[in-house]
This record gives C-alpha cells, sequence and structure tokens, in this order.
DNA sequence: GTTCGCGTTGCCGAAAACGCTACACGGTGA
DNA sequence: TCACCGTGTAGCGTTTTCGGCAACGCGAAC
C-alpha cells in the first residue's frame, strides 16, 4: 500500500522511539522519514513527535494519532482479506499473540491443518506474557490473543474460555510414567523444575503448594522451556505444564506427560480474545472458528 | 490531506460514477485520476471500478472498498478535530443533514449560538428527505441527522427523539390570530395550501383529515416552503408545519404561528441520528449537547 | 452514420521524494 | 574536561513519481 507509507513510518518511528532506526528498518535514510513526518504535521498543524537529541517521543496528540494510524492499518489489512475472500481466493494474513505452552503443539498444528486448506493465508505467532497481550492486542500488533488467566480489561473482548488443567512433564520410561493421572505428593518424591515466576503456569504451581509440607523448592529455574524440556529428557525431574502444551502424542522427543489429579491444583483458563470493538479480517475470524472446534473436540464444552 | 488524496479522488469518482467529472471537480485531468485509481487497484490486486464507455461502476470488491475508505476519511477529519480540540483551539467541522423544518428558525440559531462560541468550528448543513439521511449517515456524508419520523434502519443510532406538535401557518393579523390554540376544524373555515405529498408535515396533516368531513382539499400545493411561506403572508390562506419550523417570534415576516390542538391531529418526532458505531468528532459532539439542552428547553423532557 | 462522452495510453515536462553530506545538540565515558 | 557517539535537522543535486496533453478506441444516443 503505497499511500500509506507514511502512515506506516510514522507507526514504526513511535515504535522505534527514534527517526533514524525506524529509517533503517525500511532501508531508508532518516531525512526521508523525518520530512515525511513533518509534512504530516504540517498538515495536521501540530507537531505529533517531541524531539530531543536522545530520540522522538509522542505528544500527547501524536497519542490520539498513533491510535488512529494503527486502527487505520489494521483495517485496511481486514479490508484487503475481505476482498480477497471476496474473490475466493483466501487470502489473509493472521497476527497472533500467545502465551508459551500455545507453541510446542497446539498452534503449529491447527495453523498447518489451515494452511493446507487455504495455502495464501500467512500467519505470524507471537509469544508473549500475559500483561503484553492486552497492550498487543490495543495497538493493532495482533489479532488474537490466546494467553492464561488474563482478564479484567475493558479493551478487549473474550471470544472462548477453555478450562485447564496442570500436567506433569516426565521423560520417557521415568516410573512415574506407569500411572495415569497423578497426585502432587507423588511427584515431590522427584526432583522438581520449573519456569521462573511469573511464567507459564508457575503461578499455578505456587498457589497449588502453599502450605504443603511435602513440597520442597524447585531444583532448578529457567524462563526458557526449551531448556527445561531439554532437562526434563535428561533426568527424572519433573516439570509442570498446562495441558495444552504438553505431548498429545504418548510421547514426544522423549518426553511425555500426566494429568495432575483435580483434587491437588486448581486449573487455569485459556482465553481467546480480540480487541473490543474491532472486526477481524476474514482469515483470522475462519481460523479462530477452526480452533473453536479443535478446543471443544480435545478439552469438551467450554 | 496529501497522502489521503488517492482515497477522496476514488470515493469522488464513487460518488459521481465518472472519472472525468470527479476529476473535473478536484481541477485535475482524467488520466491523473484514472492513474491513481489503476495503482490502487494494482496494489489490492483487483478492480475496484468496472469500466463501460458510459462511466463507471463500483465492483462488489469495489463496495468494501469504498465503504472503508469513507469510514478512513471519517475517522481523519475526527482525529484532526480531536487534536484540535487537545490544543484548545476547538476547530472542527460539522456535516448535518435535516429536514426542511430545521432550516428557518432552529437550526440557524443553534448554529450561531455555537459559532458564537467556537468561531474556528465550520458547517455544512444539507436539508433532505427523511430517506436520504440513513444512506447519508452510512455513507459518512453528514455525522448528524436531524429529521422527522424516520426510524427501523439497523444501521444508525438514535440520540434523541422529541415530539413535534403540528402547527398552523398565517399572515399577521389574520383572524384566527386572536387564538392561542387552534382546532383542526377553524382551518378548514380558511383555504388551505399544503407541501406536496411526502415531504414536510403533509403526511400528518392527510392522517388528520383522513375521513374528515370539514376537510376540503388544498388549493395550492408546492414543494417550496419559501412559496408556501410568502403565499400565507399574501392571503388569507392557512398552512401547516411543525412546530420547530414555525417563528419562535410572535411574527416573522409576516406571519406567525398558532399551535393546534392535541386531540385533532397526531404529532410526529423528531429524531436526532448518528451512524451506528460511528464515533463522532468533538465539535459534532459538543454540538450536538448544546442542541439538547435547547430542546429540553424549549419542548420540555425528550 | 455521425456525434458525443467515456475510459485509456504514451510521451514529456514539472514536482515531489530521496540520498548524501554536513551541522548542532546533549548525553556518556575516558 | 574533552572526545565520542547517536540523535534530529537543513541544503543541494539526483532520481523517481506524478500530472497535463493529445490521441485513440469504444459504445450509446441522436
Amino acid at each position: 500500500m503505497r499511500h500509506l507509507t507514511t502512515h506506516r513510518y510514522i507507526d514504526l518511528v513511535a515504535r522505534t522511539g527514534s527517526i533514524r532506526s525506524a529509517a533503517q528498518r525500511v532501508h531508508q535514510t532518516p531525512s526521508a522519514v523525518q520530512r515525511r513526518i513533518q509534512s504530516y504535521e504540517d498538515e495536521l498543524g501540530f507537531p505529533i513527535f517531541e524531539r530531543s537529541t536522545t530520540g522522538v517521543r509522542l505528544t500527547s496528540a501524536g497519542e490520539l494519532v498513533i491510535q488512529h494510524i494503527r486502527e487505520m492499518l489494521a483495517e485496511t489489512e481486514r479490508l484487503k482479506s475481505r476482498v480477497a475472500d471476496l474473490a475466493g481466493m483466501r487470502r489473509g494474513h493472521v497476527n497472533i499473540g500467545c502465551s508459551q505452552a500455545m507453541a510446542p503443539y497446539f498452534l503449529p498444528d491447527q495453523i498447518a491443518l489451515y494452511q493446507s486448506k487455504f495455502p495464501q493465508v500467512t500467519f505470524n505467532v507471537s509469544v508473549m506474557e500475559h500483561d503484553e497481550a492486552g497492550p498487543a492486542l490495543e495497538a493493532c500488533l495482533i489479532d488474537l490473543a490466546l494467553v492464561f488467566d488474563k482478564r479484567s480489561s475493558p479493551n478487549y473482548k473474550i471470544l472462548q474460555s477453555v478450562p485447564q488443567r496442570l500436567s506433569v512433564l516426565m521423560r520417557q520410561g521415568h516410573p512415574l510414567a506407569s500411572m495415569q493421572e497423578l497426585r502432587l505428593r507423588q511427584c515431590f518424591e522427584y526432583p522438581i523444575i520449573l519456569p521462573i515466576s511469573g511464567f507459564g503456569g508457575r503461578a499455578l504451581v505456587d498457589r497449588a503448594i502453599y502450605g504443603k509440607g511435602y513440597a520442597s523448592a524447585p531444583i532448578l529455574e529457567s524462563n526458557s522451556f526449551e531448556y527445561l524440556k531439554a532437562h526434563v529428557a535428561r533426568t527424572d525431574a519433573l516439570s509442570f505444564q498446562v495441558e495444552i502444551g504438553t505431548p498429545s502424542q504418548e510421547t514426544d522427543a522423549g518426553i511425555t506427560g500426566r494429568k495432575l489429579d483435580e483434587r491437588d491444583i486448581e486449573g487455569g483458563v485459556l482465553l481467546f480474545s480480540q480487541k473490543e470493538g474491532r472486526l477481524l479480517p476474514v482469515a483470522a475470524s475462519r481460523f479462530l472458528e477452526q480452533m473453536s472446534k479443535a478446543l471443544v473436540d480435545q478439552f469438551g464444552e467450554p
């Protein structure tokens, strides 16, 4: 969209906080970007960036402008998607923000399935923390958010909520693998490794073991699930993960999962949300439908 | 807004149905406009106009595009208005579509009052028929519609509804001017002139006199209220007009108004509406507030 | 059959955008 | 304190884009 370049530049400058770096990202010189901004400001009658020697910052007018611009860009994407859909081409692009737990199995499965039907639809998956999802939706950076337990913001709308139990991750052939379900107490007979505080299902675990005498401290914490899984695969240590992020096959890469007894630990809620008042591109909307069905099949009625 | 030129051109071409005439309106050659459209179509990947030798027509993709463009243009206006408001400049522009009855007294009063407070705010007043108001709102041609009795379209939202009685227009010094209120029967002792069918309050009058033996046919019909008023001022003939369109002063230009008895004729409803789901520019929103207050003062609780 | 108005295209000059370079400014670290 | 770095900005020559002109092809209407 050639005639939206100025808007895209402004958006980028607002994001990066610097004209130079934004210019670099779009393979332009700073002066070019600067002049586009200036011309926009001239037409508006007010500066939208506050310049300093360290970079630029949005003025209060700029805050309004950037919000408008982002909505406009997102709306344009939606238009393109709808037009393509009209022509039966099923093109489009979907930006998804999700919790880490969706990354290893659920989302890849779903996206692969969707793209096998509509190969022209492209995706962007950003793994993000719960708190980032709201602002990202707000700024139209993502179309859909699939995160755990984030609620109570008026600015986005919950499309579906799915209860999620917690599972134990263990290596293939682990002594506990003979059980179908596990009690929490059993797990603490083995070393425990956990994601760091405020990450993944850590909060659920902390709540569950609070006051339990048998619970010992984790022997390892990490902010990398890749690491945790690799560690689990090589030792007898156990880790926890929400249901949807555990191997759907019996075993996978030397790892298997067993559900925890519901009496021991309360589950979380997986939320699908979008920005309040925004209409989704066709592709995003269709993809959402597919996921909803899959979730109902997999986890029962929402 | 230089970077929205292409959008404005497309909008104009869609309106006029011809590239040439649109080009003329913006003082450009057809080729310039044509090329902007073509470049837009190339980027979109689909034609938005169906060309023929008599002009152009929107394709179905074009319908989507034009809707998007109009919303975008309107949103941009709103942005400008909000930014100006932020800077305390109280600038802005308001497009109003209204029934004829608002034109002689109510709207001029209100706009003059508003502009005395905010001289930088500009207005455009389009008198239109009831049925035109809905599409005009839909296409973002007007921000506010002030019309009688138009309802039941899902695409626009009613902001306020004000009951309106019918008044009798007569010349200054007319025998009936001695009364405060009039019965319908009294009116028919004089010649009656009316707006043509489907115009102004004609429908109300027709409904009221239906089956009344004393009612005689109008001796004159016109689609010009200017004419009707001039005629009334010169003769003993009476005409009808909704309350809000009658002289607010005792007499005005040789004309005075008296309300009809409510038993004789059911009143209409004056509706203020905007497009569903659209946020109004600051100026429009402020102006609406002012009008609402004025209406409550003038006609009591809505 | 002629005429009229329409969209479209090629060509060329004008205008806008861009890249380069240089500059002024403020924070950072030696 | 001073050199250094990264920032936004202005001037100038170049490149790209855009607009006007004229001509063309096509249907509809007279």
